[in-house]
DNA sequence: ATAATAGTGTCTATCAGACACTATCTT
DNA sequence: AAGATAGTGTCTGATAGACACTATTAT
């Protein structure tokens, strides 16, 4: 962070300053359990799921099915390290630290388009190829939040400040990032490691920590009132996997643990969209409509989603126990 | 902006593109009837409501009490009217429209600070000393937003954007808004008369009937969950002024004309906060507790908030009919 | 058999919405 | 007296939360 801010010279007249806007991309999963008892292979195919990238060489065509898709684990966001140099040879800001991928919006882009493209650029990672359409967090504009500075002069042009807008993107398996231009490194972590300092240097760079922090909050926010929490699952899915998204929300914005998994159950199943139509249906696609446990437990009914739907008639909210 | 930002040392070095960066305010407040009935001083003291403004000159002292804050009336927004001619000779875009109040971020300020002095800049109005925080609604990047362009040229130095964060404010009292330096006028409209293009040129300028329109949903979403509505009324107040800021806002975002009156005054009573307390109290501060009406009917008790309550444990929504 | 998850059934307190009714004021 | 708003009472159907119970799988 700059050290010069006072003696800058600064005198509250400026105009006519430009600054630096950038986007900053949240991509959040739900882990597939099944996909990490494989080791990544470094010679497979880009832009594929863990589970179709390692089916080549560990599992069998005919082994692959619907349970591969389990989705039952912990939340995780995409992070990248950044390279440490730049192009002209000065040493990045933050180096060695993790950060949301991102990057300066151009001058014929707006915010959606460079993120698109900073996705690909950092993480080779397609939003649109995935029919993802990112959720505005918020804008940052604080002139402390990165280390662009102001030199000593009295002209606001020569002055630098970066602001950005953040996005939060979900995805429904978990794609396998590739490190591209501007970033050493990109995989996923664990959000409650990232929250609780385990990652390297213990926190991420800039005001990433708080932009992850409000990201959940608004997710969690938008799953009380419409279906956004379908959106980490296959087009196909449980009951027990709609709770699980809930429940991994919920465990972190509201240190909930556990969610009553009977009257859950028929709460999801009776929720009406704005149409007064159901927003999850028994599916019809697969054979048996049923889908086997990776572990012990009784296989569960298939669903789909209402594509129709855009909010719940009933709210869904982290348990609040009864007054006796 | 320059029109020759070549000369202002601005080198094109950069291999990144800088926009200019606004902020836009959207000061909302439900209109004082009683205000309504006199007529503007030309001499007030700047920075007054309008009742006290005027009891100057039209209402004395002794006549004016809590009644003349009754909050009965539709919901209102600031616009100001561009002046039509920069400094430097050149045309404004979109001059003689009306827009929403604000300006370019500068470089040792937060997006907060500059709307703060814009407010004061182009209409004389103080959120800080109105103890006003200010919601952020959204950022908007459409490079086509502004008629801001870009040159022929391959240098995206020299190319132009203008992205703007918008910001709601809430006032509970329609402060005289006077026209300053960047604003040959600034006053309040009905929403419902703007969105229905009931205003010069039938729009505002820009995307500014957007970003009106987000803060409205922002707001009436809020509304459901929180006690923001009470930001629209004064330190005292009555249940039939609360319903009338739901009213407000539902009739423009849910076309609902009416809220049973007997099942909301239960339901508001019986909000308890998120840690179990009343979210409002009866009131100790008035006399006899009670706010004549400046019509016909009954006295209303007064009321004061729960300074503490930050969440409802009900959902305020518009009715449903039941299905029978 | 045991553990784990899926799924159904049932009881009760609370809430939402409809609406009848009384009270208190202005005009 | 008429009109308007404040405020209380009551009924009904729906919902939330607690919890008992059965079903189906893996190990």
């Amino acid at each position: 962070m700059s050290a010069n801010l006072k003696s800058d010279g600064y005198t509250g007249k400026e105009t006519y300053f430009r600054p630096s806007v950038a986007v900053d991309g949240v991509v959040l999963t739900i882990t597939n359990d099944l996909a990490n008892v494989f080791e990544l292979d470094d010679d497979v195919d880009k832009n594929k799921t863990y589970v179709q990238a390692r089916k080549k060489t560990i599992i069998k065509d005919e082994e692959l099915d619907v349970g591969d898709y389990w989705n039952t684990g912990d939340l995780k966001v995409l992070l990248i390290k950044r390279k440490a140099i730049r192009k002209d040879g000065s040493k990045r800001p933050f180096y060695g630290y993790w950060a949301l991928p991102g990057g300066f919006i151009r001058s014929m882009e707006n915010a959606e388009k460079a993120l698109e493209r900073e996705l690909v650029e950092e993480a080779q990672f397609y939003l649109e190829k995935n029919n993802i359409i990112p959720h505005q967090i918020g804008f940052y504009s604080n002139p402390k939040r990165d280390e662009y500075n102001f030199d000593s002069t009295n002209n606001p042009s020569l002055h630098k400040q970066v602001m950005s807008v953040a996005y939060a993107a979900i995805l429904n398996k978990e794609v396998i990032p590739f490190s591209g231009s501007d970033a050493e490194e990109a995989r996923y972590f664990k959000i409650k490691d990232v929250l609780n300092g385990k990652i390297a240097r213990g926190r991420l760079a800039f005001d990433h920590n708080n932009i992850l922090e409000d990201s959940l909050s608004y997710i969690a926010e938008k799953m009380k009132f419409t279906p956004i929490a379908l959106d980490f699952l296959q087009e196909e899915f449980t009951i027990g996997e709609i709770r699980n998204v809930y429940e991994a929300f919920w465990s972190i914005t509201d240190n909930l643990d556990s969610i009553d998994l009977s009257n859950f159950h028929k709460k999801v199943l009776s929720q009406k969209d704005q149409d007064g139509n159901p927003v999850i249906l028994p599916s019809n696609k697969s054979k048996d409509k049923k889908k086997k446990q990776p572990g012990k437990g009784a296989p569960a009914k298939l669903y789909v989603r209402n594509k129709n739907s855009k909010e719940f008639s009933l709210v869904m909210s982290p348990t609040k126990k009864r007054v006796k």
